[in-house]
DNA sequence: ACCCGCGATGAAAAAGTTTTTCAACCACGG
DNA sequence: CCGTGGTTGAAAAACTTTTTCATCGCGGGT
């Protein structure tokens, strides 16, 4: 995924500067990362780049902000569409791809809305806490 | 709604002042408002306790803390189950309580998960704007 | 109806987060 | 290889949220 965003920002006239790939290197390890954790995996890299990286890659569309419930957001690499479970004891966040949202059925509940996107979050016990 | 708030607040032993009271007014004013909004409504309540009393009301599960998209959070209380509709171009938002998700569908997704709530957020065009 | 205790309030300060500023830098096209 | 305009980072500013602490007042007990 890499080089695609790189390709994707040069496409549209940015540098691909070795701190905005280290970003993006770091966005790549894991999904839906605190900025603390995304700084902890690229420290070479300034806080204000960190902050205007994450803001450039978002209007690219290439990365996603999400509020999960807790206090801090968390930013993710937007490639696969999947959703969120978040468990509201040990805060574990994991995934699931299989979208339970048909397009159509949504664009119908909101007529004269034109839907480009969802979010979906899933709140409860995982496997582990219940 | 304010008295069945009152209620909840104190059969879980939280004293129902003026200010509490007024924020809560504020809060049913209208839906998802941002910080300011809810301030403006109840100026006379200082700025540390309207943050205390939607961290009390958050506790209590009658209002809900969202991210739509824009930078700050906003608040709601928490009576029907229904999900919003942002407009990406002027940033309207609207509701529909028309839940397109089945809780067994949900259920059957997440194998070992057990899902207490969920948020759903429709990103697109309003009527307007499109 | 009056006290009293303890939770609640508000102003100020602290802590934390995000944005702006600006001089120096360097990626990249010519 | 040079020049330039986008990029970087440190510091400072702006903004948001939390903590502190002295004072206040709600509400149960008498």
């Amino acid at each position: 995924a890499l080089s695609k965003v790189e390709e994707k920002m040069r496409r549209r006239g940015h540098k691909a500067t070795p701190q905005r790939m280290s970003v993006v290197g770091a966005l790549c390890a894991e999904q839906h990362q605190s900025l603390d954790e995304i700084r902890a995996r690229c420290p070479e890299v300034g806080l204000v780049t960190v902050y205007r990286t994450l803001d450039l890659l978002s209007e690219l569309g290439l990365v996603r902000r999400m509020d999960l419930g807790d206090d801090r957001p968390r930013y993710e690499i937007a490639e696969r569409h999947h959703h969120h479970l978040i468990c509201e004891s040990c805060g574990l966040i994991s995934e699931f791809e299989d979208c339970p949202l048909d397009q159509r059925v949504l664009s119908e509940t909101s007529p004269g809305f034109q839907v480009n996107s969802h979010s979906l979050e899933v709140y409860g016990q995982c496997a582990e806490c219940s």
